[in-house]
RNA sequence: GCACCCAUCGUCUAGCCCGGCCUAGGACACUGCCUUUUCACGGCGGCGACUGGGGUUCGAAUCCCCAUGGGUGUACCA
């Protein structure tokens, strides 16, 4: 038997990371399986469904690289993989559950349905459907149907204890007498979620359900559904919430949570799928850094963890800047350069400045768009207003530094330089050491502030060889 | 209210199933030192947790019970 998963989103809103997550969980285990991913559009609610959020859903799977196997776009056997399209079928296997007496038309008005619901809070008893229109026979609501009445179909339920073995939970039982007899089949005809997923996964032999702990309390109605249909129970997980910093669901007030958000501020997507894969889930070898589309049958259900997960961004940005370094210079350039403002001087640098430049300032980099502030340091003219810096220019010994330092670099501007060499930083260092005699601190602050009008930074004999010499020319004329 | 699920550093977690190797390991964050100026990277340290109470046992983070806390669900939403 071929393992087959899938992921069923609702197309109300852009891709969650949470469902991102499910997802992910998904599709490694059908990887690692060996198996089959597939991808269902879950649009029965017709109030919030949009087609191009489900546009916009794939479209962001794809950035993630998540791909699956069958769904909406790609087709498959198993098909059609849209709700909204399957109607018929929800049809046909309502009417199967009418027909052996598991399910029945009822005609209570909302009204109705309030006023019991009340009824039952004040008596604190379950608030769950009476089972009224149970009783009603075959004929009499053929009748009513006909003469035009609304009817929803609702499910009769039984009244016993069910129970199944969770991939991740272990044993979990349901009590009798919890759920009364729910809603299957709107008056419109639409089918409603826990029905809809039974039939789907049942008729798309769907092995085994990964999905959200939120769920775990529907597996009850969907467990009494698939004893109906005589159908065969796929395996259950029920995977740990992704919860905000106050320990309520993930959503939309604790900030980005969208997957295309992290997309617009440059995540790599590889680094986000590692955070998120991380959250609920460890490495066997205990990695914290790697690329979750090459665990391969290292991923498995075994390594989940029971409790609720803060989503917390402080982590992932460390992930971020590890997948971001270990990029070749050649790709951290493609990338940063796309950040950079067009009217910006790097654009105006050669390929072997740009890599010269991604190679210093990589090891400074967590995103893309950290090299523009980075690079401020090769054109600027600005001046700091660092107290260090103050300090540092008001040592007897700086402006010696500067008034040797603006020979030399009038002697480049004569010779037509553009740039000095690292040697010639060399040589500058070397002179103010052995002929000014002055070292440490005095030197390297000194020739720092005088030549950047910083009192920190990175190593200066890779910085300087990349201003351009008009820069430096600027800077030390002040 | 009722049902279900959960409970190790501030956060993510390892260990728990198959009790002793745990004076509880790793990572992020914070922090000290080193890396022959600084910053970053890196390296070496520091800070920091088994929710509480009972039991079982020679021995419990690990097994059992209770309490407490947190979460989810309780729709003609998904």
């Amino acid at each position: 038997m071929t393992v087959r998963v899938r992921f069923a989103p609702s197309p109300t809103g852009y891709l969650h990371i949470g469902g991102a997550r499910t997802a992910m969980y998904n599709q490694l285990f059908a990887k690692a399986m060996g198996g089959k991913y597939i991808l269902r559009i879950e649009d029965t609610d017709t109030e919030r469904s949009e087609r191009k959020f489900e546009t916009a859903q794939i479209e962001d799977l794809k950035w993630l690289g998540i791909t699956h196997d069958e769904g909406p776009d790609v087709g498959g056997e198993y098909g059609p993989y849209r709700q909204s399209e399957r109607l018929h079928i929800y049809k046909a296997w309502s009417d199967k559950l009418i027909e052996k007496k598991h399910a029945y038309p009822c005609f209570c008005t909302e009204a109705e349905l309030t006023a019991k619901k009340e009824h039952a809070e004040k008596n604190n008893l379950p608030p769950v459907y009476d089972g009224t229109c149970r009783h009603i026979t075959r004929a009499d609501s053929a009748a009513r149907i006909a003469k035009g009445e609304e009817a929803v179909i609702r499910f009769h339920v039984q009244n016993k204890s069910y129970d199944f073995q969770d991939g991740v939970r272990g044993h979990v039982t349901f009590p009798e007498g919890m759920v009364g007899d729910f809603v299957i089949m709107r008056a419109n005809g639409i089918p409603v979620y826990n029905f809809a997923v039974v039939v789907d996964d049942s008729s798309m032999k769907i092995t085994h359900v990964i999905r959200a702990e939120e769920h775990l309390n529907n597996t009850l109605r969907q467990l009494m559904l698939y004893e109906a249909f005589g159908e065969k129970i796929p395996e259950f997980s029920h995977v740990s919430l992704l919860i905000g910093e106050d320990r309520q669901k993930l959503s939309k007030r604790h900030g980005a949570t969208s997957v295309r958000l992290y997309q617009e501020m440059n995540y790599l997507p590889t680094a986000l799928l590692n955070y998120l894969c991380l959250l609920g889930w460890s490495h066997p070898n205990e990695l914290d850094v790697f690329d979750p589309q090459t665990l391969g049958t290292l991923f498995n259900l075994n390594r989940f963890t029971k409790s609720s997960a803060i989503y917390d961004v402080n982590k992932l940005n460390f992930i971020n800047g590890q997948h971001v370094r270990a990029l070749p210079i050649e790709s951290i350039l493609i990338e940063a350069e796309k950040t950079i403002p067009v009217n910006h001087p790097f654009h105006k640098m050669d390929e072997g400045w740009k890599l010269r430049t991604i190679t210093v300032f990589k090891e400074k980099m967590n995103f893309f768009q950290d090299l523009l502030g980075l690079v401020e340091i090769l054109f600027t003219t600005n001046v700091s207003e660092d107290a260090e810096y103050k300090e540092a220019i008001g040592w007897e010994t700086t402006p010696k530094i500067r008034e040797y330092l603006r020979g030399e670099i009038e002697i480049a501007l004569v010779n037509k330089k553009k740039f000095v060499t690292v040697e010639d930083y060399n040589i500058w260092s070397e002179h103010v050491k052995g002929e000014l005699k002055i070292k440490g601190k005095p030197l390297f602050m000194g020739m720092r502030a005088v030549l950047t009008h910083q009192a920190h930074g990175s190593d200066l004999k890779f910085i300087i060889p990349l201003t351009p010499l008009e820069v430096l020319a600027t800077r030390i004329k002040l």
